[in-house]
DNA sequence: ATGACGATTTACT
DNA sequence: GTAAATCGTCATA
């Protein structure tokens, strides 16, 4: 059987499935960050949280709420969302679900795989530190990448450059997966509690932040 | 106009 | 272990 799907850019359809499969299935898909006269950043994502819309307490949108900051969550699935946190990082999100289900997937951490150098510069990272420190974190991740924003509410089927896209890659097993409650969110009430981040068991880059 | 706060990270005790 | 950094966003008025 020829896996003719692996290395190919993942369609809207994938990000139409349900946000927690979404999550689930983009853990080993690579993340690819694509500019004009600059190196091609890419790495594989090792660590998602799913973020459930207008039920999830700890979701922009919650109780079908809509500002600004958070509007690109109601566009169809496969863009971009990007927001500003505490004042001094960003987060990047992937869109999923249509108008009517504004939910997104938090990309908390990837293992660099092209432009690590650069990536390190952007970080302000020694190059001998190892590649763990580089973007295992939602603020770090964006920091590594350069993401801000300027590339809040980007398609990911964009062609091109700059453009913003994940690689397919085979599915992983379940017994490689871990899953657990999402981090940071101790106002959400017991949805802090909800199994909502996945991650890639016993791998060195993945956020060492201890959920709730 | 004002004030409280956050899907984090880093530095410091 | 705790605290500081830092500012756009949002609710209140």
């Amino acid at each position: 059987m020829s896996q003719t799907f692996l290395g190919k850019i993942l369609k809207q359809d994938f990000y139409k499935l349900p946000t927690e499969t979404v999550a689930y299935q983009l853990l080993g898909k690579t993340l690819v960050f694509d500019r004009p006269s600059r190196p091609l950043f890419s790495g594989v994502i090792v660590e998602t949280e799913a973020y459930l819309g207008l039920e999830d307490p700890a979701c922009h949108s919650f109780g079908g709420k809509k500002t600004p900051r958070s509007q690109h969550l109601y566009q169809d699935a496969g863009s971009t969302y990007v927001y500003l946190i505490y004042g001094m990082y960003h987060c990047l999100n992937f869109v999923t679900g249509d108008q009517q289900t504004p939910e997104a997937v938090l990309i908390r951490a990837i293992e660099p795989q092209k432009g690590i150098q650069m990536m390190k510069q952007n970080r302000k990272m020694n190059q001998d530190k190892p590649i763990s420190f580089i973007a295992s974190g939602p603020g770090r991740l964006c920091q590594a990448f350069g993401f801000d924003l300027t590339h809040n509410g980007w398609s990911l089927q964009k062609t091109g450059r700059p453009s913003i896209y994940v690689l397919d890659a085979k599915p992983l097993s379940a017994d490689q997966i871990g899953t657990g409650s999402r981090v940071g969110i101790g106002y959400a009430g017991d949805a802090c509690f909800w199994p909502l981040r996945f991650y890639i068991k016993d791998h060195p880059c993945v956020s060492k932040v201890r959920p709730l």
